[in-house]
DNA sequence: GGAAGTACACACTTCAAGGTGCGTAAGGCA
DNA sequence: TGCCTTACGCACCTTGAAGTGTGTACTTCC
């Protein structure tokens, strides 16, 4: 946002995404951002940089296929930069963007919900589940 | 949460969902709503209940089996309520339930965050691509 | 001289998400 | 009489997302 002048913001207000335009390109990044792997990517480097396999480590469950596409992605959208450092074996440390951090108070936000609300979330389904039968 | 007791919420905390983890349930609950089409359902539904067909006019691009399907699930979960009016032609109207009002926040905001770092995040892109090619 | 660790790439395959098209009920209208 | 609307259900089919398994480069350790 700092990194915005006044001309720019005026003009990305002029222009008036709405997601609810199919195509609006402001949909495909919603669609991106949308995204179990990436939100638990973006979350996990909330304490500073990572590398690859601590992230696989701390996102149980995920196919290093589908990280590593992940993380490029992201880092192709600017959120998250890539660094290596050849040492002994080849390392890599990923770390979130100005950009990426200013995703992370959202995506920390929808990760935390699942985490709170799952409980009423079960009641609802149980609930649905028993007056449709 | 003004239905939830406090033992019900010191139970919660004490089973400490964590969507790292592959089999919790939370991460189901993360990758049900880290979903494009919820999104946009439930910001849509921000200012009052909407018909069917208002929310697949407002939706630009949704399929109508896409819609259905969106909004049987988010009443499953008991973030939204359905209402039949047996009219003329039956008039259906969705409307948020607090569970699905205390997710809307979060919701608005990414929505609101893609459209409006669309242009830093195809900066990025141009960027990267550039520096690959 | 193998084995092991890191961070992948790539090919193959499967499975399911999602699009499309057709059918429907129940009246209102021309 | 027959067509219109609303809000779907259902079946079919395509396409793309994602899992799996293998290969690799480089060095160090045993």
């Amino acid at each position: 946002m700092a990194t915005r002048t006044a001309a720019q913001r005026r003009e990305a207000e002029r222009v008036a995404y709405d997601a609810y335009l199919a195509a609006c390109p402001s949909r495909q990044v919603l669609d991106r951002i949308s995204d179990k792997w990436v939100s638990l990517v973006l979350v996990a480097l909330d304490k500073g940089p990572q590398r690859y396999s601590d992230l696989s480590r701390k996102i149980a469950g995920v196919s290093q296929k589908m990280l590593t596409q992940t993380l490029r992605t992201l880092e192709r959208d600017g959120l998250l930069t890539r660094t290596v450092t050849p040492a002994v074996p080849v390392r890599v440390d990923y770390a979130l963007t100005p950009l990426g951090e200013s995703l992370l108070p959202v995506m920390r936000a929808i990760k935390e919900w699942a985490e709170s609300h799952i409980e009423e979330v079960w009641a609802a389904q149980r609930r649905y589940d028993k007056a449709s039968a």
